[in-house]
Parts: C-alpha cells; sequence; structure tokens
DNA sequence: CGTCTTTGACCGGCGC
DNA sequence: GCGCCGGTCAAAGACG
C-alpha cells in the first residue's frame, strides 16, 4: 500500500465503522489505549500512518462551534455566506493534522472539489462538500505554512448517512494499527 | 455521457 | 461606508 492518509475525527468516532474498527483492532501492548469514550467530543486528531502503522499522535483538543449566538431563539440559521437566502450550517468543525504526501485523505466518503483560492499565511485550501444528496458535510484541506509534509483538515458537519465505499485497504491497516497517547 | 476538477466571479462578514 | 478577505457558485473543460 502506498504512503497514504487516512481519517477518523471525534465527530463520528461513536457512529463510525471505521473508528470502532480502530479501537477493536489496536494492539496498545507497551502505549496506553486511548479508550473509545475517553476522547472528548471536540477532540482533534493528529494522525499518521504508512503501509504498516497507523499512529495517532495526539489528540490536540478542541473545535469551534459556529454559535456564537447569545439569542434564547438559536433554532434561527444565519444566512450563509455567497447564497442568497441560504442557511449557514450550524455544525461543529473538527480539524486534525496528518502527515502525508498526499492530501486528499480516504475517508470512504464521496467527496466534491468546489473551491481552491489562495488565502493569506501562504494556504492554499481546497474546498469540498459531501457528494451524497442531502449531505451537507464539507471539509477543508491546506497544507501547513510551517510544514509542507503536514496536511490540516478540517471538516464541518456530520454525516447523515452511512460511509458509501468500502475501505478494505483501510481494513488492512488497522489490523496492524498502534495507538499512542502523548 | 456521467462525474469530477478548475477557476474567475460573486457574496457576506468583519475591521477600520 | 468602504475595502479586504474567506468561502461559495457555476460554467467550462478534462477525464475515464
Amino acid at each position: 500500500m502506498d504512503n497514504h492518509p487516512t481519517m477518523l475525527h471525534s465527530s463520528q468516532y461513536s457512529h463510525s465503522p471505521l473508528f470502532n474498527c480502530m479501537f477493536m483492532n489496536s494492539h496498545p501492548q507497551d502505549h496506553e489505549l486511548i479508550q473509545h469514550d475517553q476522547l472528548p467530543d471536540d477532540a482533534y486528531v493528529d494522525l499518521h500512518w504508512n503501509h504498516k502503522n497507523v499512529q495517532i499522535n495526539n489528540i490536540i483538543t478542541t473545535v469551534e462551534d459556529d454559535v456564537p449566538s447569545n439569542n434564547s431563539t438559536e433554532k434561527e440559521a444565519k444566512p450563509c455566506k455567497g447564497i442568497k437566502g441560504g442557511k449557514k450550517s450550524r455544525a461543529h468543525k473538527y480539524a486534525f493534522q496528518t502527515r502525508s504526501q498526499v492530501d486528499i485523505l480516504d475517508d470512504g466518503y464521496r467527496w466534491r472539489k468546489y473551491g481552491q483560492k489562495e488565502v493569506k499565511n501562504n494556504k492554499f485550501p481546497s474546498y469540498y462538500k459531501c457528494t451524497h444528496q442531502g449531505c451537507n458535510v464539507k471539509k477543508q484541506v491546506q497544507r501547513l505554512s510551517e510544514d509542507e509534509g503536514i496536511v490540516v483538515t478540517t471538516y464541518q458537519g456530520i454525516h447523515s448517512h452511512p460511509i458509501p465505499k468500502s475501505t478494505d485497504n483501510f481494513h488492512r491497516i488497522l489490523t496492524h494499527m498502534q495507538i499512542y497517547t502523548t
């Protein structure tokens, strides 16, 4: 298998077969196993893997919630940027870093790229949407300006459907996986 | 022919 | 109010 990043993020690990499989197949041995229920809901996961091991290097912390509102009637959504009459997603954002030469993470979902533009700090993020009908999950992929080898992936929202794609390769990886804490 | 990527234009938020 | 900026749209092109 090629050197290739994959992902897991806390918004979905309680629902994701991949994540459950990840913990079921882990062999912590000398290392402390990160229990499923010990990870905070808003964790960042810093994940590396090569053709033999998957390694979580860090559970980074925190997540941004798009809802700064102090209004008690929070059911109302704000207009979405760039969309007339659109609704701004109120979903959580989840970000983590992977070290890889490949930008696209094979997370089992299908993504459609809808934009890429240069922004400040020398970043050049790509924007993706989940292609599943009715699923509004988005992700943003960019390389770290300080370290071009690190890919920062930010997910927004939670998939409302099962993983559509077989991830045989990923399951093979999982059987050799080690999990570390920092 | 269907799916996906590219890319310039456009939009709204935010700081000044 | 204005301009900058990040995020999104959508048409056109590429690809299998």
